[in-house]
DNA sequence: GGGTATTTGATACAAAGTATCATTAAAGGG
DNA sequence: CCCTTTAATGATACTTTGTATCAAATACCC
């Protein structure tokens, strides 16, 4: 049986829409159609998608979606903190823990790809103190762990 | 004045030379021009470089360098660990602590774009201990810490 | 509903990375 | 030193990822 994804479906996907508004409100930025669809749609993939398949779930709705307006979509979520980026998999995802604008990080499975957004206060801590240490005043903080799921791993154990 | 880059010159580059040397022996790996060539010019450059600019500056010497063969050069030192992936960048750097092959961290100047290459006791624990606290056996750490460095926020303040 | 600044669409392109297969060369043994 | 074997490279073409530019459309405020 295959694992169950943690797709959002409303209301939780309505909450994240409505949260998104109140947002870009408080920011005085625009809530476009695209920008609402991209969130939506990233929410409920339930897990990180590239651009580009992200493009692909958008077309059927939004035809004229483009490369560079998915990015440029993108771009803006991740300012407001409601989408992140993986470096480590050049991929996106709907940011979990969107009333706290801490740092996090990211553990991925490379096994079936399930990523867990965490927010460790020794990692933060830990990372702070080496950037002063080294005299950085850090902006940016990418942490993605890779690994193999308890769950692949038991997959894996009964062959 | 600029800052003085951390151009590796000989006797130092020789040192790394030799011990990639043995470092293929010991693995039972075949040790190539290219491979040779794609170390020495990053630690030459003293800087991270991307396989594009890597593959600018082998040409000269060896016109026939191709962005596969130098992705494979790039892959197969990685694997030694003694090139190190910036996910972030998108782009290669030599390594610095070649004789311990432990997780290590990047502080990366995005003014500067100087590379500090880390090893942080603490931070290696405590990812660690996130791996496992979350059933995730890690076996890739990405931890790229992006800021501003102390020379450039020095620079910065006197206009 | 109308005015305006922002966003999007369209197009084209740049940068980063990979697949395939014939050719070349590194390393070990004679 | 040459020969052989196996692994790596060269050549070619292609895929994926990300950006620049500018005219047309639309979200937001009044």
């Amino acid at each position: 049986m295959a694992k169950a994804h943690k797709t959002i479906q409303p209301p939780g996907l309505e909450r994240a829409l409505d949260r998104l508004e109140h947002l870009c409100r408080a920011h005085g930025q625009r809530l476009t159609r695209q920008r609402r669809a991209v969130l939506s749609s990233l929410l409920s993939a339930g897990r990180a998608l590239s651009a580009y398949e992200l493009l692909e779930r958008l077309r059927p709705e939004d035809g004229k979606s483009t490369p560079a307006s998915v990015y440029r979509s993108l771009d803006f979520l991740m300012t407001l903190g409601v989408v992140h980026r993986l470096e480590s998999t050049r991929s996106f995802i709907a940011c979990e823990h969107p009333e706290a604008p801490h740092w996090v990080q990211f553990l991925i499975c490379r096994r079936c790809g399930q990523v867990v957004e965490a927010e460790d206060e020794r990692i933060a801590a830990a990372t702070e103190r080496l950037g002063q240490r080294l005299g950085f005043a850090l902006d940016q903080r990418v942490v993605e762990l890779t690994g193999v799921c308890e769950g692949c791993r038991e997959n894996a154990a009964r062959h």
